[in-house]
DNA sequence: CTGAATCCGGGATGATACTG
DNA sequence: CAGTATCATCCCGGATTCAG
């Protein structure tokens, strides 16, 4: 499925910034994040009890990366108590979109990367 | 054009997994390997050149990871001097069609990309 | 409610030198 | 040719505590 039917940028061409947003994107809690807001809006606190057990400090980590590459936008609601609303930018959801074809790409391939986990350790160490 | 029109797993279904591929593709030099592979298979001191600055630690322990999630096979032809021969599986392939997804992605975004992170440094320490 | 500050352990990365 | 061994370093991620 996911061939490169289009122009297809070469990867040495921007490969620090690929890199950086697969390490982005790869970041433990991302995809999780990621896939919860890409259902609408969050507030932090949402967040925190819906990704348990992640603590506000990784939560905090997290958003601020993504908001950072553009991927996700933070709205304060100037209210008391404070009011922060998190969500997924135009090019977070097309990203978010890339990611999910990893997720169908691992559920398709799990038996084989298990089998290739065992063979691997059978044959070393 | 990545949206998930296939049955498109749950993200939380196979979360660990999924991360664990994240991290894989997403360490230091394994897109460029990768990359270097899908063109044919290549030998240890090749990959060594061509991918320089890589480090002979560095090419082992990416290539040995990437065998060990069965993306990459490491064939030794018992010559004299020895001859490895490493390729990229079809899963293998598969994935790197992915992050290919993703290069095209970032090239498109990176105007975007950069644009955020001089606000958000502007906006931020 | 939404974070920030601090400390810390472990894994990822790198430099250098050596080997079957 | 194709690695391995060792040591040093750095950054990610988690626990805990505190603040506007």
């Amino acid at each position: 499925m996911a061939e490169s039917a289009e122009p297809a940028a070469d990867v040495e061409s921007s490969c620090e910034e690929v890199r950086g947003i697969l390490s982005r994107v790869g970041e433990k809690w991302a995809p999780q994040v990621m896939a919860r807001l890409d259902s609408g809006p969050r507030r932090f606190n949402e967040l925190l009890r819906l990704e348990a057990p992640i603590t506000p400090r990784m939560l905090t980590v997290t958003l601020r990366g993504l908001e950072s590459d553009g991927l996700v936008t933070r709205t304060v609601h100037p209210t008391v108590p404070p009011q922060v609303e998190y969500g997924l930018t135009r090019a977070g959801r097309e990203l978010f979109g890339i990611v999910h074809t990893v997720v169908n790409w691992t559920d398709k391939n799990l038996e084989a990367v298990h089998a290739a986990r065992a063979a691997y350790k059978t044959t070393n160490g």
